[in-house]
DNA sequence: ACTCAGATGCAATCGATTTACATATGGGTC
DNA sequence: GACCCATATGTAAATCGATTGCATCTGAGT
């Protein structure tokens, strides 16, 4: 049993209160495979060989964020991405992102390449939320 | 005559090899006396009384984005908005900008806070383009 | 097995944005 | 100042991502 067994996709949905439904199960299990965020429409496509309507992916992938089991980020080209909560760490901190303005892909990145937590200028406070780079990836 | 007077949106437009319709005039003229970004449906809402159509205003506020009169920013609700470009232009070297996802202003980041040049991970170059850092101002 | 709050499928809808196309106009030319 | 044409505009329709209404189905507690 891996961390993106069904058996751990279903103890997390039942911690968060949920009923641990066939779709919901595997759309944990897709992005919990996926190395990136992915788009409401790269979900619906990995589920709906399994017969799950997009509908209910959009549901879900929504219902899921409220419980905090996804995050929900906008990278800067009107899709809504979605990844594990705790993608990448055990903190749920969130990382940035890279999305490349050519081809529309998007990477997760190591926060050792890029690091700013709160910070202050002119005597003024900022609080981060997210951090997002934009450029070209070496296939553009 | 001032910085937002139509003279001076006219002689803009007609620097960035556009012509310079009532339309756009009045775009320009709405933008430069917002504090903040304004949305396309903000932008629409001051030009109808002038009698112009909002596929116009979608219309030029794209045109005026690729002519680097306006920039177009994302705050993080799927609504893009929109604001002078003049106050920082391609001219001063790329640095990372601060995105308030409250009230929209935009603020230069010193690159002390933020570095990051072109990096590699998983064996994939990326070059960057773009720094956005979306978050909070002590205003908001 | 029984039950029902909650989840799903399906269709319709919504809001933001874009496109098609016929008409109008800015601005350079004579 | 009149003429001309590339370009801008208005109107309507289409597109796209996302949401909602409703009847049906099902997970999971009893």
């Amino acid at each position: 049993m891996n961390d993106s067994s069904p058996a751990v996709m279903k103890t997390l949905l039942k911690q968060a209160g949920m009923r641990a439904t066939p779709a919901r199960i595997a759309t944990l299990t897709v992005l919990s495979q996926s190395s990136k965020p992915l788009s409401h429409a790269e979900v619906s496509a990995e589920l709906e060989n399994l017969g799950v309507d997009k509908t209910t992916v959009y549901r879900n992938l929504n219902d899921l964020v409220g419980a905090n089991l996804l995050r929900r980020a906008e990278l800067g080209d009107h899709i809504w991405r979605f990844e594990l909560a705790n993608h990448h760490d055990e903190a749920c901190s969130p990382h940035p992102h890279f999305l490349c303005i050519d081809c529309g892909d998007v990477f997760c990145i190591d926060e050792k390449y890029l690091q700013t937590t709160d910070f202050q200028q002119e005597n003024k406070n900022f609080t981060v939320k997210e951090i997002l780079v934009r450029g070209q990836c070496n296939k553009c």
